[in-house]
DNA sequence: AATTCAATAAATGTTGACATTTATGCGAGA
DNA sequence: TCTCGCATAAATGTCAACATTTATTGAATT
């Protein structure tokens, strides 16, 4: 029996809730996200309808969307199950992150409004706070997404910011709500952020794009050795 | 009074042909991107209903697949409408273009197989045979997309595939086909694709992201250029 | 003449039933 | 005991009717 709608609030969500479909979308969305609907498990139309009290048809229609999230995988005549986060998809996520997102901090020191990047500052000043007030703590998640989301917005690129929002971040926020090492920012990462806020606040595109570049081959890096460890330990 | 199926084989599709929702997200996929549907116009689902002679049920369903792919948009309570491809919608694509597919070419660097080398250079020597034979001629789009698709797919990256082969080349497909000028490539490509084989060959990373961003690159200041012209004209 | 409001028409959203395909399980036969 | 195949069950695909929201039209009022 699945409850649903417990992490509702955690995720900022759009506001597609105007429609049943749409609503479907946002509460299967985030159990997948959080893991109450289990990778690679199949999602039963017949079942799920039922137990979410909904007609097959708007649930066919989140399944669909979701799928063009990359949360789902669909085999006609078969069904619909849940995307898996194998060490290599998760890498590959990555990658692809990394070429969006570092044309997208380059757009975003060419567009951003200095209103925006003062935005930054503020968002960086909460996570600096945060740490000196909880000594030696790491920056929340949610504060990081804040922070990249603000960036990826300001490249003013719909279509960058699409694929990065819609299509790449739903994945990496599962990953890392899933992986307890995965769930906070290291310590280096306010220093990053600082550098990717001053590249962009010179105007500096090529600056910009390599620190986040750089900002983002690290978090890869902690993953691919963590999960290498993992999988070291599990296969001994 | 619609024709469709007509440009059918134009594009080679996926297999989503087993069922009728996969059939209608192909068809109306095509009369998109040929322009038989025209840009920014309105999808009635009562209306196509009626003329493809199928239920609404299936045909919703493509047009929430078709959303994934960019090329319709869609507002709750209200509707889908085919994408209209703005100079700035083309340009911002071309931007994610450049990002993803120099990532892809360095990936296919380091992962392509030789096999699938040698298929490179054979869709290179038709190309050089084709503007041998039709002195000038210039390269048709379809091999032009041949060639990108296989590096693409050499990346062995499915997360960057997808984007750019399910979420914008469509939409590039649909640009350059609905615009005499883009659609074939220009002398230079020729040649810019052997600097990319080239680089791929050697198995040097840097040299083929560089070539394939240039490429990119190039391209997209040739629709911009156009483009321009093309609007300085009306605004007289 | 322009605007507003109400009534009507039409479109999208949703539902439940039906059709077809795929999966399950049991019994027969080797 | 294992395998093959048929019968049954269950799931996905499709359809047509209903509900609700939005768009349109025209008359009344300012």
């Amino acid at each position: 029996m699945l409850t649903f709608m417990a992490h509702a609030t955690i995720f900022p969500v759009m506001k597609e809730t105007a429609t049943l479909s749409g609503e479907l979308t946002a509460t299967l969305r985030d159990a997948i996200i959080t893991g109450e609907i289990l990778q690679g498990s199949k999602l039963s139309e017949t079942k799920l309808a039922a137990e979410l009290d909904v007609s097959r048809g708007p649930l066919r229609e989140a399944i669909r969307r979701l799928e063009g999230m990359n949360l789902i995988q669909h085999v006609p005549q078969h069904g619909a199950s849940v995307v898996t986060l194998s060490i290599e998809l998760i890498l590959q996520i990555y990658d692809a992150r990394e070429a969006l997102e570092s044309k997208a901090v380059a757009l975003a020191a060419q567009n951003m409004t200095s209103k925006e990047i003062d935005q930054l500052h503020r968002l960086i000043d909460a996570q600096s706070k945060h740490m000196r007030e909880n000594s030696g703590a790491l920056i929340p998640a949610e504060s990081d997404y804040a922070f990249h989301e603000t960036v990826i917005r300001g490249s003013k690129n719909k279509v960058i910011e699409r694929a990065l929002l819609l299509e790449l971040y739903n994945l990496i926020k599962m990953f890392r709500y899933q992986n307890e090492f995965a769930r906070n920012s290291t310590t280096n990462s306010l220093i990053e952020h600082r550098q990717i806020v001053y590249a962009i606040e010179q105007r500096d595109t090529q600056l910009a794009e390599v620190t986040m570049k750089r900002h983002i081959v690290h978090a890869r890096e902690r993953i691919r050795r963590r999960m290498q460890k993992t999988n070291d330990t599990k296969s001994i």
